[in-house]
DNA sequence: TTTTATTATCGTAATATTGCAATATACAAA
DNA sequence: TTTGTATATTGCAATATTACGATAATAAAA
């Protein structure tokens, strides 16, 4: 065993894990704030940026891409990233549900 | 080569991504929402809900409490757990900066 | 104290992730 | 077409995560 029992879970459990999941490595962190922070958002810049090869770093991309936290567009002969805001409005959302659910307080059990 | 390379990037880079790495698991957002849903928290109703066993659930219990993400306190010979309303708060701020950083629209370049 | 019930930890096997060199691919310019 | 530049993919080694049975630890109840 040590495979992640995701069949046992319903789908939107995996769903909003696998968008957390996509968030949950410094350098994928790194990368958004890269793309918040520079005006202009190409790839070629990150490599650079990174404490990482091209090859990881481009993997690190594939996967925040496959999550749709971000998208990308072609530009000549490199790559132009930026955040899917539909994404991160529904990271927001999922948050909000959770503080709003938050029934700590009424159990006065913590 | 296989270790994340946490040395390589910024404190808030790495806290960042130890948070969302803790709601990485479609297991740890079972018992989030298991936690919201129920009236009490207590980890043996956990056990009985998700189709892992209890020593699986013990650790993912854990993970989730050094992450700060949920918190416990003892009952008797059962522990209840309750989320840490801070830490969710840190989570939506986060995600709120993210979204108000978001610089795609005016660089259209997407 | 012994038993019962509940959660935590240990040890181990299987799978997943991370990182990078090497290579492939894509496109623009000469 | 060839060359230069940039990103993607492949293959592999090292580390991390996941899961669970067995066992330990803790505390209430008998």
């Amino acid at each position: 065993m040590g495979a992640s029992k995701s069949e046992a879970f319903t789908d939107e459990q995996n769903e909003i894990s696998i968008l957390f999941k996509a968030l949950g490595h410094p350098a994928r962190i790194a990368i958004i704030q890269f793309i918040l922070s520079s005006k202009s958002c190409i790839c070629g810049d990150l490599v650079d940026v990174l404490p990482l090869s091209q090859a990881t770093v481009s993997q690190h991309l594939k996967e925040l891409k496959s999550a749709n936290i971000i998208q990308g567009s072609i530009e000549g002969n490199s790559i132009c990233y930026c955040l899917n805001t539909n994404t991160l409005e529904k990271f927001k959302s999922i948050i909000s549900d959770f503080i709003n659910a938050d029934n700590c307080a009424k159990n006065e059990c913590c």
